[in-house]
RNA sequence: UGGGGCGUAGCCAAGUGGCCUAAGGCACCGGCUUUUGAUGCCGGCAUUCGGAGGUUCGAAUCCUCCCGCCCCAGCCA
């Protein structure tokens, strides 16, 4: 059937092309000649900054166009200087290139098109099909009617062509003051869609602008100057979410009746909901302003900032919206299914280290004091390629609180009294003592070594159920690791109320004596690593030269914890 | 008793009248491999497509009715 597209800089060997019924629109649209290429285009209002429900959108968006050789625009939606910051323009673009995306010459703004957008404006209205209302917001309102009641006409509907050019042309000049005047179109004030009660397409806003300065006091929303800034840039699919479905009929109304260059549709899909997750710009912004989070980049959030800091690649994020596809139905896709491809790419690419999160010290009686051996350990057991690094092993080392038990149940096969378990990479130990403080707890492990087990094989033949990781104490580094969990506690949040009462107390967890093996020491901010055992981990950008901070981007697959924690529930 | 959408397994989602006793992914459950209880590999997981009728030799796909869920009453996008 369909060719499968050559693979593009921005598109991994492994991440299949899936079929949608917007691809297929694409195809069709192709195949019968109605367009000769593909033109998308991604229209972010610059009013915040992207989350994974965007990624979607820019996937989508900007894959298609890939795929079909096609283009596709970055167009800030700056309309309403009252709510658009630079800053957010700038975060937009560096998350949209990080996720592997290129606009090339395509960089574009709505206001660009504002003297253009004006005069379809005075066209509209010489064509009678548009009028300047002096009713009030409140009195808008009550005109329009309600859902099941029909609207009733402004008294100012009625105006001259002439009265409505030279009343526009005043609000341009700044004649009147906010909320005086508005211009809308004249379309059905009865109509069973409300978008077409006569809707506003210009409103008076005296604010500056980031890009046009002072030049205007009057500003088009989204419905006047979305369609025609795509029919501009001669949009050819102009693919947005369900929410602006019944927006349609109004998108059609001023193509129709402009003289646009190109006459662009729109489709629309489903958008993006994560179990355990807000994906709003209201709630993100709350969760930022009122300090629940450090930042828009916490990892915690759902933003692309937040997953890169995370130490998410892009390439599973990419993969991810791939997976889930594209569909009109709401749906809520359950977090795991992102984390499992995190977990996948990471599997093949990150380095693997050893760390200690929970120190505990051992001793091994028989090692003599101040020898340090060298052992040669893989970088990734499952790459070939990736060559190897030195780990250090000496008398005194750290294993992790969690791989000792004192009285375990039979299924346990780490350290316990009188059992022996491999080192990684190093020794089989067997556990001789446990020495405790006088609140009894545990402070530290005495075993033996087994000199013939050096690489971590019994040349007996004897099999150890257990391997545990290690950091040798005189070369440990110390760091300080964040732990994550969700940040909310229900999957949906705020279903049953304020979604502020669903946060997760115990979304972060720092741990501050953590020991790392030494090759750890230089490693680059945003690197990924796997520490063997227990998940994966990415230098964080507070890391100073004295301070080093990871971040737990997601925890290994964990069978025993996870049965473990049933039994226990 | 306004308008617009959606309903296929726990979560997504292919499927557009016969090759569907319904792809694929996530999750889950078994087994094998394993110096990460990771990874990998093998196998299992909807006789059924919101429900009821109907058309047809044949329906998840067409028709009718019903049920459920979502969106819209910003001078936000």
């Amino acid at each position: 059937m369909n060719q499968k597209p050559p693979p593009s800089n921005t598109q991994d060997a492994n991440e299949d092309i899936t079929q949608d019924f917007i691809r297929d629109i694409i195809n069709k649209d192709l195949k019968s000649g109605y367009h000769t290429s593909v033109v998308t285009r991604f229209p972010p209002e610059p009013n915040g900054h992207l989350h994974i429900g965007h990624a979607k959108a820019i996937c989508l968006n900007f894959g298609i166009a890939n795929e079909f050789s096609g283009q596709c625009h970055l167009r800030f939606d700056d309309t309403n200087p009252s709510k658009e910051e630079q800053e957010f323009v700038d975060a937009i673009k560096e998350d949209v290139q990080w996720l592997g995306f290129d606009w090339g010459e395509h960089l574009h703004h709505t206001s660009d098109y504002f003297e253009q957008l004006y005069s379809w404006a005075e066209y509209l209205i010489n064509k009678n099909m548009a009028y300047i209302d002096d009713l009030s917001a409140i009195q808008i309102r009550e005109y329009r009617g309600t859902l099941r009641e029909p609207g009733k006409n402004s008294p100012f509907r009625d105006r001259s062509i002439a009265e409505n050019l030279a009343l526009f042309r005043k609000m341009r000049a700044g004649e009147f003051k906010n909320g005086e005047k508005v211009l809308r179109a004249k379309i059905d004030m009865a109509s069973g869609n409300i978008n077409l009660r006569d809707p506003v397409i210009y409103r008076i806003m005296h604010a500056e602008h980031p890009r046009t300065g002072n030049a205007w006091c009057i500003y088009p929303n989204y419905d006047f100057a979305h369609g025609q800034s795509d029919a501009i840039e001669k949009i050819t699919h102009s693919i947005c979410t369900i929410e602006f479905e019944d927006h349609r009929p109004l998108y059609d109304w001023f193509i129709t009746n402009l003289p646009v260059p190109s006459k662009p549709r729109q489709y629309e899909f489903a958008r993006l909901n994560l179990t355990y997750t807000v994906l709003s710009k209201r709630r993100l912004k709350q969760l930022v302003s009122e300090k629940y989070v450090s930042g828009w980049d916490d990892p915690r959030m759902p933003t692309i900032s937040g997953y890169r800091r995370r130490g998410y690649p892009a390439v599973a994020i990419r993969d991810f919206t791939n997976r889930i596809g594209i569909s009109k139905s709401n749906s809520t896709i359950e977090v795991q299914s992102l984390e499992a491809c995190v977990r996948e790419h990471l599997n093949q690419i990150a380095l693997r280290r050893m760390a200690v999160l929970k120190p505990l010290k051992v001793v091994i009686e028989n090692y003599p004091d101040g020898q340090t051996e060298e052992f040669e350990a893989k970088n990734n057991p499952n790459d070939e390629n990736s060559g190897t690094r030195k780990i250090q092993f000496t008398r005194e080392f750290f294993i992790e609180q969690d791989d000792f038990m004192e009285d375990p149940p039979k299924k346990f096969f780490r350290l316990a009294p009188g059992r022996e378990v491999r080192l990684r990479y190093a020794y089989f130990i067997t556990c001789t003592a446990v020495l405790k403080n006088e609140e009894k707890e545990i402070v530290e492990i005495r075993c033996t070594y087994d000199p013939e087990t050096k690489g971590g094989n019994a040349p007996d033949g004897r099999k150890v159920k257990g391997t545990i990781h290690w950091v040798a104490a005189p070369y440990a580094i110390e760091a300080e690791i964040r732990q994550y969990e969700h940040l909310f506690t229900k999957e949906i949040p705020g279903e049953n109320g304020e979604f502020l009462d669903d946060i997760n107390s115990e979304s972060l967890k720092i741990l501050s004596n953590c020991k790392l093996e030494s090759a750890l020491k230089n490693t680059p901010i945003g690197e990924t690593i796997q520490f063997e055992r227990l998940g994966y981990y990415s230098a964080d950008k507070d890391t100073s030269s004295s301070h080093l901070i990871f971040n737990q981007t997601i925890e290994l697959r964990d069978t025993w914890g996870k049965n473990k924690r049933s039994e226990n529930a």
